[in-house]
DNA sequence: CTGGAAATTTGACAAAAGTCAGGTTACAGC
DNA sequence: GCTGTAACCTGACTTTTGTCAAATTTCCAG
């Protein structure tokens, strides 16, 4: 695929940013794009990583397998995210499968320039190390919730995150991204039957609107009340 | 306290290893240390930080407060372990309480000179993103366990991973560390009596010994076959 | 040593969430 | 368009977990 890192408007909103012109060059003749069919696995849990990968359009979803065989994901990708980095810098096998949610391009980028740029470009490090911090404060807050909401909280915390992460439709309501009920589930950590419960809840209580994998949310305002979101 | 890090053993496990002798020396010169008594608190969630705390003696909690008021201990600290990097490197205050749970030494190093290290020893900064993935990667096997696993499943696998960090006293199976029970629920993530029942169940089946705050473990095997911690 | 607060324990009950079974709907591939 | 599989939905029931109340024990501070 004939993506150029230079002009790459997904980097504009990551670490990429802070890369010079010539390191973004190097970048681009490095990296390795290509597309990628809904339902692909981009890398399975004990592989072992040879590079990151940086999404260029697209969404997927990366996820652990308890030991009852059930999924949980623990991240969601889309345009402009990282996936993998977690296990190249730790030089361990993946801990974690990637699944592609919906057509989509993903660039590959090898280890070594990828090290290459940590090592030799401070800012690019430093705001390495803060896009971790972050992703680890996101999982922190995530372990309060998972210990202390009930369910109901927290499908109505994860259709605001999908609104969020994703964003909307021109409809400024409907969500952006199709998950199967069982992937909603597998975010909020609950059953498949629970979670269509409490969406058919939300549904009566007017929060929300359903059609087939389209969500509507129709009053935002009160699914933060109910998600208990701190204002 | 005359403390000198030059001559610290509990560097010697930690990223402090990472550093030259002339940093060290640095290192020494800028940090600060002091002990704390039981229920001394490090750094409140909120407040903004000045440095990174990195424990020399004793233990701490560190923990959230949920929208109940509810604490979530999202993290344990023992000899050789870093508190408050999170928010120093983001450079937002912090989101987390640190709080001391037996008479600790605790040293605190500014920010300067953390931030100079990190800049200026690449070893060190890439010791530290390693650092930050494997707490990325706790972090995250625990939200698997919070969102699939009973709770009985999790009080086990919460005094398997005591023994593992803070290990046992002389008799190779009491656990070295004082908890309350209602600390304990608070890293289970359940109601302080269900913890209490759950202890008790242990107990009647004789895989562990109750003796005010000292918990004996006395079926290691037993108990790791109900965390379902795989081999 | 001792009063009082905090921590621990237990029981009874209620609420939340999971499981199982069965039926319906949607959709991809022929 | 047809067909079969996967996804979705609902009801009935069970299990798990939380809540409330009350009794007992422990632990300090004075």
């Amino acid at each position: 695929m004939d993506v150029f890192c230079e002009n790459c408007g997904v980097r504009l909103c990551n670490l990429f940013s802070y890369l010079s012109k010539k390191e973004l060059k190097m970048l681009s003749e490095s990296k390795n794009c290509r597309r990628y069919r809904k339902g692909e696995i981009v890398f399975f849990e004990g592989d072992l990583p040879y590079g990151i990968y940086c999404v260029h359009s697209g969404k997927a979803k990366i996820y652990k397998i308890g030991n009852s065989g059930k999924e949980q994901i623990i991240r969601l990708a889309g345009s402009g995210d990282f996936m993998g980095f977690k296990a190249m810098l730790n030089e361990q096998p993946y801990h974690a499968t990637a699944e592609v949610l919906e057509e989509s391009a993903i660039c590959f980028i090898p280890k070594e320039t990828f090290f290459h740029l940590l090592q030799t470009n401070v800012n690019f490090s430093v705001h390495m190390m803060k896009f971790l911090c972050q992703e680890l404060e996101n999982a922190e807050k995530y372990m309060l919730d998972l210990a202390q909401k009930t369910v109901r909280e927290r499908v109505a915390s994860v259709l605001l995150l999908l609104d969020h992460k994703y964003g909307t439709n021109s409809d400024n309501q409907t969500l952006d991204v199709q998950l199967t009920r069982e992937d909603l589930a597998n975010i909020v950590g609950t059953a498949t039957e629970t979670l269509i419960r409490l969406l058919t809840e939300f549904k009566k209580e007017h929060l929300i609107e359903l059609n087939g994998r389209h969500i509507k949310l129709i009053n935002k305002r009160k699914l933060h009340q109910i998600a208990k979101i701190p204002a």
